[in-house]
DNA sequence: CGCACGAATCT
RNA sequence: AUCAGAUUCGUGCG
């Protein structure tokens, strides 16, 4: 009830902001918007001065690295200011030369390296510029069942099919996974699958200076045969219109699947039928797509078993429901072990603030999952672990036995107790700790309740 | 809904 | 040092 008055307030406020402010503006900027585009090219449409500005806000705002001239986000505005007409001239004229990206490595959670290739800050305003335009064009051809790099899909939506197509007797699924995807994108392939969209040569002949800009590793350049740089902002949606086609084939077939970026699962209903499509598509993908499919990873098996978008299914009484996987369970615990570990320097408020804004996002994301449990464990493992590190911030001040006073204890019986010698774990545990850093002064001194927010989040879905 | 800043997650 | 896309949440402004 609260809910929906709310929404209709903002969009009743909304809907009043854009009448009162632009009613003689609007209508401007639409006929001059079609003037420019009155020939229908999407050239224009990328060099439109609204347009690149808005690439360029993008760009800056994400604050990334520099790429090969080391220019930074700092210096791209002054730089664009003094140099746009020449930079949209060469663009226009097809005489712009993209340069090549750097190579950077960076580890994967499994310990492997991924090869960034970061392109230079100019090179990602006219990149992020065309994506602009490119996008809202194939987003209106893509697949229902794709997810990944798209806008106003979540990888928990994705998720929520799994789930559905569980519900409806699909228990066995084909994970397929690609060895290192965007570096084996064939250009050649790539370009004949956006040219059965657009056919403005201007538009294939910018992506393929993209594709061909090469790469600079350390002093040596290297060219660029294949792939698509794994940190160039179209990157992402060249590669959905890649796999575009995968997506066609498996529709084609009338397959059940969900594909993020070069995840895709295919649901089936046996695991027979599991290995005949995992056969076949292998064989689609290396034969048609060129793309390598990792053997080792990709199997046919249980959604019950299987990580997806850091998921996996749990089954209930008689239908199945996502909860966080054991990998992202396990690594998030680590994470508060490292935040809640490091004792001396950092003040307990930065501790629980850290935590907090940690935990917050986690939970927000594995919040369509089942962890009600998990979390309660957490939880009392994290007072633990905190009660452990108050008692050792104490020893360090060398006020325990203030500090307990405090807290209420009379002073024999923290005498008694700061003369203890145990671990500070189980000091941590102890009697006297518990009743003196209760569970109330940990909250009140802003150690965040795991469960609780998890339930509130819950409520409001 | 748009923008600025901060954060988390997935690929 | 470390890039990109997307999705969320929080604070503030319109
Ligand atoms: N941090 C990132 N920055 C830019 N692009 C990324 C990033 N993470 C993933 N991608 C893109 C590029 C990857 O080729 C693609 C699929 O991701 P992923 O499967 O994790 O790695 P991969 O396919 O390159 O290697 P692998 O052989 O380990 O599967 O998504
Ligand atoms: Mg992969």
């Amino acid at each position: 009830m609260r809910q929906s008055q709310k929404t209709e307030n903002k969009a009743d406020y909304l809907r009043r902001v854009t009448l009162e402010g632009s009613e003689q503006t609007g209508a401007r900027s639409v006929v001059s918007g079609e003037k420019r585009t009155q020939n229908g090219l999407l050239r224009e449409k990328v060099l439109d001065r609204n347009n690149l500005n808005r690439a360029f806000v993008h760009v800056k705002r994400n604050k990334g690295a520099g790429g090969i001239d080391g220019m930074s986000v700092e210096e791209l505005g002054p730089y664009l200011k003094e140099n746009n007409v020449k930079l949209i001239e060469a663009l226009r004229t097809e005489s712009y030369e993209p340069q090549p990206v750097k190579r950077v490595e960076i580890p994967k959670p499994d310990g492997s390296k991924r090869q960034l290739g970061i392109p230079t800050v100019v090179d990602r305003v006219v990149q992020q510029a065309l994506q602009q335009q490119l996008s809202p064009i194939f987003e209106k051809v893509f697949s229902d069942n794709s997810y990944g790099f798209r806008p106003h899909r979540s990888a928990q939506s994705a998720v929520k099919k799994v789930v559905a197509y569980y519900n409806q007797g699909y228990h066995y699924v084909v994970d397929l996974d690609l060895k290192s995807y965007f570096d084996n994108v064939n250009h050649d392939l790539l370009i004949k699958f956006v040219e059965n969209y657009i056919s403005e040569p201007w538009v294939l002949h910018l992506i393929r200076k993209f594709l061909t800009s090469g790469v600079m590793n350390g002093r040596f350049f290297e060219k660029s045969a294949k792939g698509t740089p794994q940190g160039g902002n179209i990157s992402p949606l060249l590669a959905n219109i890649y796999l575009n086609e995968l997506d066609k084939e498996l529709t084609r077939r009338g397959h059940k699947f969900v594909r993020y970026a070069d995840d895709c699962n295919i649901y089936v209903k046996s695991k027979r039928a599991g290995e005949r499509v995992l056969k076949s598509i292998t064989q689609f993908l290396e034969k048609e797509l060129k793309v390598e499919v990792n053997a080792e990873k990709t199997q046919v098996g249980s959604p019950l078993r299987l990580k997806f978008l850091g998921f996996s299914l749990g089954v209930g009484r008689n239908s199945a429901y996502p909860r966080p996987h054991q990998k992202p369970k396990q690594r998030i615990k680590q994470e508060l072990t490292r935040i809640t570990k490091r004792s001396r320097g950092v003040s307990l408020d930065r501790i629980l603030h850290e935590i907090k804004q940690k935990m917050q996002g986690w939970i927000q994301y594995y919040s369509i999952g089942k962890m009600k449990i998990f979390l309660q464990q957490l939880d009392k493992w994290l007072r633990s672990r905190i009660r452990q590190y108050i008692w050792k911030q104490w020893k360090n001040i060398g006020t325990r036995y203030k500090a307990l006073i405090k807290l209420g204890l009379t002073p024999k019986q923290a005498k008694i107790y700061v003369n203890t010698r145990k671990g500070y774990w189980r000091n941590a545990h102890s009697k006297t700790l518990l009743m003196t850093i209760t569970n109330k002064r940990l909250a009140q001194r802003g150690l965040i309740n795991l469960s609780k927010l998890y339930q509130s989040i819950q409520a409001k879905a």
